[in-house]
DNA sequence: AATTCCCACAACCGCGTCCCC
DNA sequence: TGGGGACGCGGTTGTGGGAAT
């Protein structure tokens, strides 16, 4: 570490006005620059002393008695995540790790309070063990949440008095007086089946609900699935998750919604399956997007289907009428920042309908859309989303068809899933301008740039596999797309992204590395790569691009 | 053996909130 | 009531070390 030479002025510490740290050479006009970097045991000495000698709390004035060339914050953060007597040290026990996803799916990425319930822990440890866990189910394209969880926390929220938002951590978290203009309506989840689902990250706003029903058949195809970038090096959840190509492509692999993957490494995870693409034929393209990621400024990405080895099982939306109304209309609450977290691009019915992304895109948009991102963090409230995701709107097609129906206890539950509210209406009055500045309102236009911008902010748009439609029902979509697609926030400018993604035949793209070059993936795309795209919105490091 | 890559984690940073004057 | 400091929170960055090449 830079412990030494390598110190600097700790931003927002104001300098010593003296201080004895011999060792720091840096000092400059009399004033002790505060040090940086990791701790040297001397400093925590002098830190522990201090704060068993005055407790905690006013830790700015450590550093004027004792001389510790340290801002109070840093001596809080040190105390509070090292030095603090009874932190528990050490790996998390299963236990713990299965306490945290929970706390993840009901309270979101709300660490200090997740730390709150687990005693011994900090904060930023379980922030770091998260961020960890998430890039390797990622890699691994394992769903974030076991199914068990998703089930625990629905049937939590469920008793609660507050129950509707199922997994939506934000909203749990946040005061009801959060809540703003831009909140969604509840969404009606008819014949929920969260189980049957299993785990999915995915989070998918209720927007795209009526974009399943206007695709119809189109979306039963999809596969959502964590891009993957080809590691130089193979990890045992690569080889595992190759392993399952082979199956996942020709079989729908059983998803046991009753096993405990909280704990679990990806490792010892053979079990899992991906309960998703019930219908491997299915040619629609889908699009999925994670929160937070950075955003692809340039629209020079390619279309190049994403290299994923796995996929995600989709669930399947419907929205009322009043809100797809909502949606539709211009004044219309958009849908909130969480939701943004998650962009999933529906294709229309017309499966062969080009989702190319317009090559007009300025990367304005998504500059801002990725500063108010990155700034505000992405409050990836996956399970939130997830949970939604998990939950199949119709059931008009029996699940088992899908392959992982059956263990689907709650199938006659109808439930309203209040959008979190979105805390920043900022980027949504970006997104609103700049699609009215298009004109995209041209409903219907895939293709029109403006459309495409909301990509950013649209909810994920997935196919309900359980969704009633046949391929016959694709095809009257008259009414679906005026409810649906007249909100350009469905569709995005990565439309190629979409493109990509959307393979006729997912699988295959899926797994074959070489899918670049795979004519059903790129029929209408240019050769684009779709990682900035996906990357825009995924909030983990997209190992998964070549 | 050297290099590269990746992971895990510690620490930093910016911002929001609380509290006191 | 508002200004400012203290503190807390969540996201991001940087670093060390191990593994793979």
């Amino acid at each position: 570490m830079n412990d030494g030479d390598g110190r600097k002025m700790s931003k927002g510490c104001q300098p010593l006005s003296s201080v004895e740290e011999g060792s720091n050479g840096d000092n400059i006009g009399g004033e002790v620059p505060l040090k940086k970097g990791p701790w040297t045991s001397t400093e925590d000495a002098i830190l522990v002393e201090y704060v068993q000698k005055h407790g905690e709390g006013n830790w700015n004035a450590i550093q004027k008695s004792t001389g510790l060339a340290r801002c109070g914050k840093s001596c809080r953060l040190r105390w509070a995540n090292h030095l603090k007597p009874d932190l528990k040290k050490g790996a998390f026990s299963p236990e713990e790790e299965r306490k945290i996803i929970e706390f993840h799916a009901k309270f979101g990425n709300k660490w200090a309070r997740m730390a709150a319930e687990l005693p011994g822990r900090t904060d930023n440890e379980i922030k770091n063990y998260w961020n960890t866990r998430i890039k390797r189910m990622q890699r691994a394209g394992l769903p974030v949440y076991p199914a068990n969880i998703c089930r625990q926390v629905l049937n939590d929220s469920q008793e609660s008095p507050n129950a509707g938002s199922v997994m939506s951590g934000a909203s749990q978290n946040s005061d009801l007086s959060q809540i703003d203009s831009y909140t969604v309506p509840d969404v009606q989840f008819k014949n929920l089946k969260l189980t049957q689902y299993g785990p999915t990250i995915f989070n998918i706003p209720e927007s795209t609900h009526s974009m399943f029903e206007q695709s119809a058949g189109s979306f039963q195809n999809y596969n959502m699935m964590f891009p993957m970038k080809p590691r130089k090096r193979p990890l045992e959840t690569d080889i595992i998750g190759n392993s399952l190509v082979g199956s996942i492509s020709t079989t729908v692999p059983e998803f046991n919604p009753y096993v405990d993957y909280s704990s679990e490494k990806i490792t010892d995870s053979p079990k899992l399956s991906f309960p998703c693409d019930p219908n491997l034929n299915s040619n629609g393209p889908f699009h999925v997007y994670l929160p937070g990621s950075y955003a692809g400024l340039n629209d020079n990405t390619s279309s190049v289907p994403i290299s994923g080895v796995k996929k995600l099982e989709l669930p399947s939306f419907q929205f009322s009428e009043t809100q797809r109304v909502g949606w539709d209309t211009p004044g219309s609450h958009l849908p909130s920042l969480e939701s943004v977290d998650t962009l999933i691009q529906s294709p229309p019915a017309d499966q062969t309908q080009s989702y190319l992304v317009s090559s007009d895109s300025d990367g304005l948009l998504e500059s801002v859309v990725y500063g108010s991102k990155t700034k505000r963090g992405a409050n990836n409230n996956f399970l939130q989303q997830t949970a939604d995701n998990c939950m199949p709107r119709s059931s008009t097609v029996n699940p088992c068809d899908t392959g992982w129906a059956e263990q689907s206890p709650s199938a006659d539950q109808t439930q309203s899933y209040p959008v979190s509210p979105d805390t920043d209406g900022l980027l949504e009055s970006i997104v609103y301008g700049s699609k009215t500045k298009r004109g995209w309102d041209e409903q219907g236009d895939l293709s029109s740039p403006g459309a495409s911008v909301l990509t950013v902010h649209t909810p994920i748009s997935m196919g309900s596999v359980d969704e009633p439609q046949s391929v016959e029902a694709t095809q009257d979509q008259d009414v679906k797309h005026e409810t649906v697609f007249q909100d350009p926030t469905y569709y995005s400018r990565k439309k190629e992204c979409v493109n990509q993604i959307g393979l006729k035949k997912p699988d295959a793209a899926l797994f074959d590395s070489g899918w670049r070059g795979n004519p059903d993936a790129d029929n209408k795309s240019d050769q684009s790569n779709p990682k900035d795209d996906l990357g825009a919105v995924f909030p983990f490091d997209f190992h998964g691009y070549p």
